[in-house]
RNA sequence: CGGGGUGUAGCGUAGCCCGGUCAUCGCGUCUGCUUUGGGAGCAGAAGGUCGCAAGUUCGAAUCUUGCCACCCCGACCA
């Protein structure tokens, strides 16, 4: 365990706040609710930026960037999208400060209200809505396909750092489309490259799936999610795919002629994630020792610590060391050759340990004696000694092993605690137990209430990817078509 | 926003109930020497508006009030 790390059985959500500080990923900032993202953590966010910007650029959307500030009549225009986020808002009212009269600092300058007040987005369909009016006239400006990275402001009253804070960061993807279909259809294709980002890239297996109405996103006609399951059995929501309809087209009086000349007004659709993928990330695979992060997304993937006594033993190591690290970097593996002689290694291999650095490798003087070195696996904690020659192709397949692996291990993990639930005592049971609950629900939001209430547990979403199977509800016992996985959520 | 808890050096803490050489200890930091294959040892040193503000008092880390932040539990949510 290391040190001063809670282990995640003596108190889960606190290893994650501690982890999330120790491993220099974020702290809290002076502002309730908001974060200060490191550089250690912010590089994991630009990984994942990439690699997503990457994939949604092969899918022929652009990036743009609409303002934070939104007129505060705007979000009014579609009736539940207001009432979905109106309570969570930021507010402008001014626009200039003035010194305080009767003594140090500044106040509010009464005389400058603003006469439209601002909010603070929440997310822009408004303002890109209103934007898109504009952009459209015929068939031929169709689809609209574009992105944005951005930061946005939700009030939430209860945060927690990457989970759920005041202000994050996230992309969000808004498209306009001619027919329903095709809207449709990219819904669709978002989600799958979610799932396929969470996969390859997070190592985290995730269940693709539909919102039930009452979590549906505020002025959406269908929301698609994908869920993941966390080391204490609960479930986080880590990216949603709308399909807004007519809805903000409507709201926003967006219409196009089509070839045959009928006015009709566009469909949308709109889907993000969120820094909340970094809590994903931290609380998906990371042990007692600390992070452990996927090679693709490791800011450093490759640690080497040389193990020496002065200067002379150093230029030994080095001189067959730094070639290595030049090959590696070819390989655009990212290395770090740490030759800090004021730390010693035991502490050096603690560190790393805590900020996830998947491949450790150690060399000292028995190494260049023997020509090899030693290499250690974070994800499975377990050491090899390996000869220097060919260790490029080594740690290279190495990394791929470890991804693969931590991908496997999520995946184990989820398969044995993802229940079969058939009965309402077997669930009550098992609902304190953790986990997934795959269980028949009457489709009514009645039912699914009545279990948040009795159980905190929420119908996560209505896999895509199942078969139909007769049964009858666990709560009501009415029939149904198909099981849903219920769980407790962050 | 409601209930409970916490805030003392960079980090973790003792002291708070019962006001008065009580600002304690560990880690870290600095200096020197010895060390270096799993968070080094010895010796010496520096470092604190006791969360912030007001109040009570001859005297406040300690009592009172307000505010801020964090944690746990509710309501709400990506």
């Amino acid at each position: 365990m290391a040190k001063g790390l809670p282990t995640r059985s003596e108190n889960y959500s606190e290893w994650y706040n501690e982890l999330v500080k120790k491993a220099d990923l974020a702290e809290n900032s002076a502002v309730r609710g908001c974060m200060i993202i490191k550089p250690y953590g912010y590089s994991i966010w630009e990984k994942m930026q990439r690699a997503l910007d990457d994939m949604f650029k092969e899918t022929g959307h652009s990036n743009a960037y609409f303002p934070l500030f939104i007129p505060k009549s705007f979000l009014s225009k579609e009736a539940s999208h207001v009432e979905g986020f109106a309570k969570e808002c930021a507010v402008v009212t001014h626009y200039r400060l003035k010194n305080d009269p009767d003594g140090k600092g500044v106040i509010v300058d009464p005389e400058a209200k603003l006469e439209e007040e601002l909010i603070v987005r929440p997310t822009s369909e408004t303002v890109i809505w209103s934007t898109y009016k504009n952009w459209v006239q015929s068939y031929r400006d169709l689809p609209i396909l574009i992105n944005q990275w951005a930061n946005v402001v939700r009030w939430e009253m209860r945060t927690r750092i990457f989970l759920r804070t005041a202000e994050f960061l996230w992309q969000e993807g808004h498209t306009a489309h001619a027919t329903q279909k095709e809207a449709e259809d990219e819904t669709r294709q978002m989600l799958e490259i979610y799932a396929q980002f969470a996969e390859e890239w997070m190592a985290l297996p995730v269940i693709k799936g539909a919102k039930t109405a009452n979590e549906r996103f505020a002025g959406a006609e269908e929301t698609l999610c994908i869920e993941a399951m966390m080391q204490d059995g609960k479930a986080l929501q880590a990216g949603t795919s709308h399909f807004l309809g007519q809805n903000f087209a409507k709201a926003f009086d967006v219409k196009f002629q089509d070839k045959a000349g009928n006015l009709e007004h566009v469909w949308g659709t709109s889907w993000g994630v969120s820094t909340r993928l970094m809590g994903a990330l931290i609380m998906a695979h990371s042990d007692d020792n600390g992070l452990v992060l996927p090679p693709k997304l490791a800011p450093i993937q490759v640690v080497i610590v040389p193990i020496f006594k002065g200067d002379e033993q150093l230029d030994a190591i080095s001189e067959k060391i730094d070639p290595l690290v030049k090959v590696l970097k070819s390989k655009k593996i990212s290395v770090k050759f740490d030759k800090d002689d004021q730390a010693r290694p035991g502490w050096k291999f603690a560190e790393y340990e805590l900020k996830g650095v998947p491949v450790r490798v150690a060399v000292g003087m028995r190494d260049l004696e023997s020509g090899t070195v030693e290499v250690a696996r974070r994800d499975t904690l377990e050491k090899s000694v390996v000869p220097i020659e060919g260790l490029d192709a080594y740690i290279e397949q190495l990394l791929e092993d470890i991804q693969t692996n931590i991908y496997k291990k999520a995946l184990d993990f989820r398969t044995e605690n993802i229940f079969k639930i058939d009965t309402w005592d077997d669930f009550l049971v098992q609902i304190e137990k953790g986990g997934f609950l795959s269980a028949h629900w009457d489709g009514t939001s009645e039912t699914e209430e009545k279990i948040k209430e009795l159980t905190k547990a929420t119908i996560r979403c209505i896999p895509l990817d199942t078969e139909e199977e007769a049964g009858s509800c666990v709560f009501s016992g009415k029939p149904s078509a198909q099981r849903v996985v219920f769980a407790r959520a962050y």
